[in-house]
DNA sequence: CTAGTAGTTTAGAATCATTCTCAGTCTCAT
DNA sequence: ATGAGACTGAGAATGATTCTAAACTACTAG
């Protein structure tokens, strides 16, 4: 069940009807400079709001960036067994109030957590409706121009202001089918 | 805070950089024959499962076609102040089995729940992040097109098997900007 | 009719992810 | 060092959702 660190899985496929390829691929593995640099602007913004970046804020910011998929508590709890999971909960609250992390709906009863897209990049999600794991996709350029220039043009429209939007992909994950 | 009766909502839109005029229109309000048509296929759904289409039963899937977006459960008390909670949700459980509703997540802590999309049409929600209120659209051709083509080919992809996609736009509701 | 069977309903209890409380600890600026 | 305020942990509290057990209803066979 543990998320494969090494390559970055890649799909590649012809949608019918269109000449181009395209990829939807895996997030990649951060390099240790990204992961400095992302820990840098955590601390940014929780000093922005009087708060520390503590060992335990810390240590749940490790977990997101090494599993690289939104996360459960149960997934924290297992990553950081001695940490309570009274404090796990309180520390992704503070860490979403900082704008931080954020919170998603999945499939299953399970809050999930990951880091906002302004600290890693914008990316969809696939996601397993027997077992409820959620693992990260970007998508290709194309698709992306094409879904936000849609989009956008809520932002005009009367009675619904658009902030961002998610595509997810619903199915069986690779241990599930 | 009552769904709008009457003339479909329309936004009408040009996207930057296309020349074509899209539109995402609100889910038009639905006949006196579809919602009969609906109720039998919803009665077919239960017989399939050796399931009755009580009063109870009936008068949920009524508050769902009547409010033509996904509703909470205190949607469906508003609506049925007499139908007491616990016999809601069953029903609701009941009719996810029998694959007439299905739950989705939103943006605060409550359940929604909908038509399943055979029963209606394929669309989209907005999500407003503010008071979680959830309108369905219908989104064009052109895009629905698109984004189909590119994750029809998931299906192929290794390791995941794409059942279906949602797209949802967040930002804040009418009532809530 | 009339009992039997199986699905249905309900009120209240139970579950359990999540949040809250409070007492004790740590950090940092003065 | 000291005070103010942030942080932590253990356990209690909250509240949406699910379960339970007992009564009910619709249909069927005799």
């Amino acid at each position: 069940m543990k998320a494969k660190i090494g390559q970055a899985e890649r799909w590649v496929f012809r949608p019918p009807g269109l000449a181009v390829v395209v990829e939807l691929m895996r997030r990649p593995v951060l390099t240790e400079q990204e992961r400095v640099e992302i820990h840098d602007s955590v601390q940014r913004c929780l000093t922005r709001y009087g708060q520390r970046y503590t060992d335990g804020r810390r240590a749940i910011i490790e977990v997101l960036l090494t599993l690289r998929r939104p996360v459960s508590i149960t997934d924290i709890e297992d990553a950081l067994p001695q940490l309570p999971r009274s404090s796990a909960y309180r520390h992704l609250a503070d860490l979403q109030a900082a704008s931080v992390v954020s919170r998603l709906a999945g499939t299953d009863d399970f809050a999930r957590f990951e880091l906002v897209e302004e600290l890693t990049e914008h990316h969809h999600h696939l996601l397993c409706t027997y077992c409820g794991r959620v693992t990260d996709v970007v998508s290709p350029v194309e698709l992306e121009r094409t879904v936000t220039g849609y989009l956008k043009g809520l932002a005009k429209a009367e009675g619904f202001i658009a902030q961002s939007h998610r595509i997810d992909v619903f199915g069986l994950c690779s241990s599930c089918r």
